[in-house]
DNA sequence: TGTACATCAGTGAACGCGCGTTCACTGATGTAC
DNA sequence: TGTACATCAGTGAACGCGCGTTCACTGATGTAC
C-alpha cells in the first residue's frame, strides 16, 4: 500500500506524498471503484447530466457513499474523464515512440479519441466547460482538473500534429485546438446517430481537410 | 375548428390560410407570440432543456397558458425550430434564385445555418432526436415535424450542394447529410467556446474539405 | 349602436415526482497489545 | 495468535427544491340580437 506510516506523522489530512489520495480501507477502495464503474456506464447511457442517485443505485451503494468519495458531480465526472484522458495520452505516447508514419499515427489517435469522446458524450468536455461556467470560474479542484485534461489532450494532439506537419502531410495553418474541436463536434453530433459508419466517414473528411493543398 | 369563417374574412394578421390552426382570440394570439419569444430567449440562454415554467414566467403568463398553446416541451421546441428552419429554407431559395456562383451560395447558406444552429444549441436538433427516442418512436405530431424539419433542411442543402457539384466546385462523394452533420457538430462543440472566431474558422476548414482534390 | 351572454383563454395554487444532498446511526476494518 | 476498540466507511430515511403538469375558478372576448 501506500506506506502510510513510518515517515513520521506526515500530516494525516494534509498531504498526499505524490499522487492524489491514497485510498484507505479495502472496502472503501472497492466501493470507490464500483461507483466509478457505474458512473462510466450511466454517463455513457444518459450523458454527463445523469442522476447521481441512479449511479449510486447501480453501484449498489447508498447515496451517502457516493458523496463520501465524490463531493459533487464535477468530481465524479472529472474522475471518469481523467481515466479516459490518461489512457488516450498513453496511446499517444505509444504512437510517438513507435516509428509509424506521422500521418498514420495522427489518424490512428484521432480515431481513438473520437471513439472515446463519442461514448462519453464528448468526454463530458462540454459538461465540464458548462460546470466551470456555472461555478463562476472558481479555482476549485474541478476547474484545475478540467484545465489539466484539456492541456493533456492538447499536448498529445500537438505532438502528433507537429510530427505530421514536419513530415509535410498536414497543412501548417491547422492548430491542434481546432482539430480537436472538430473531432469533438463529430462526437457530439453523431452521439445518437443511427448510422454507425458516419463518425468514421466524417473523421475521414476532416483528415482530408487537414492535408496540405 | 378549422376554416371558421369562409374565405371572405381573410384575417387581419395575414393568417396563414393553409397552415395548421387558425389562431383564435386576439389575446390568445398575443400570448402565443409572447411564449414563443420567451422560449427563443430562454432556449438560446439555457438550451432546449430549459424550464418551461421559467419560459412562462419570462413571457409573463401562467404555466397553464403555456400548456394551452403547447401541450409539451416537444411542441414548443418544434415551434421555435420550425420558424428557424422556415427562414433558412427561404434563404436557400433566395440563393438558388439569384445567380450567385454555386460555391459561394453554398458557403453563404452554411454560414447562416451554423449561426442559427449555434444560438439555438444545434437548433434543438439533438434535443428533438433525443425526444423522439424517449417518446418511443410514437407517431405523434412532434415526431413528424422533426422529420419534416430534417427533410426541409436536407432538401435545401441538397439543392445547393447539387448545384455546386455540377459546377465542379465540390467533390462528388460528399453527401448533404454528412455536410450538415459536420456543421451541426461545429455548432455543438463551439456552443460555449470562448473564441468567437473559431466557428467561422472550422467552417472554412470543412468547406475546404468539400472541394474536389 | 348597445347590451347580454356563451365561450374561449388565462390564472396560479397545488400535486406528485425525482433530484441533489445531509446526517444520525450502524457496521466493518485494521491496529495495538 | 487472539481480542478490544478507535476509527473509518456505509446506510438510507429525510429534507428542501424546482420541475412538469393539472384544474377549479375568474376574466376577457366577440357574437347575436
Amino acid at each position: 500500500m501506500a506506506a502510510p506510516h513510518t515517515a513520521s506523522h506526515t500530516a494525516p489530512h494534509g498531504a498526499p506524498p505524490s499522487a492524489a489520495q491514497p485510498p484507505r480501507r479495502a472496502d472503501a477502495r472497492q466501493n470507490r471503484e464500483r461507483v466509478l464503474a457505474a458512473a462510466r456506464e450511466v454517463f455513457t447511457e444518459s450523458g454527463p447530466e445523469a442522476s447521481l442517485n441512479e449511479i449510486a443505485r447501480r453501484a449498489g451503494v447508498g447515496p451517502g457513499t457516493l458523496y463520501r468519495h465524490f463531493p459533487n458531480r464535477h468530481a465524479l465526472v472529472a474522475a471518469v474523464v481523467k481515466d479516459r484522458v490518461t489512457a488516450l495520452c498513453g496511446h499517444a505516447d505509444g504512437l510517438l515512440a513507435a516509428d509509424r508514419p506521422a500521418d498514420e499515427a495522427l489518424a490512428d489517435w484521432l480515431r481513438a479519441f473520437l471513439e472515446h469522446a463519442r461514448t462519453q458524450h464528448g468526454m463530458g468536455v462540454a459538461a465540464m466547460i458548462a460546470d466551470a461556467d456555472a461555478a463562476g470560474g472558481g479555482a476549485e479542484a474541478g476547474g484545475e482538473l478540467d484545465l489539466n485534461c484539456h492541456l493533456s489532450i492538447h499536448n498529445s494532439a500537438e505532438a502528433l500534429l507537429g510530427r505530421a506537419r514536419e513530415a509535410g502531410s498536414v497543412r501548417r495553418d491547422l492548430s491542434a485546438d481546432d482539430l480537436i474541436q472538430l473531432v469533438v463536434g463529430i462526437a457530439l453530433s453523431t452521439a445518437r446517430s443511427p448510422d454507425p459508419d458516419q463518425p468514421e466517414r466524417l473523421l475521414a473528411l476532416v483528415l482530408d481537410a487537414a492535408r496540405p493543398r
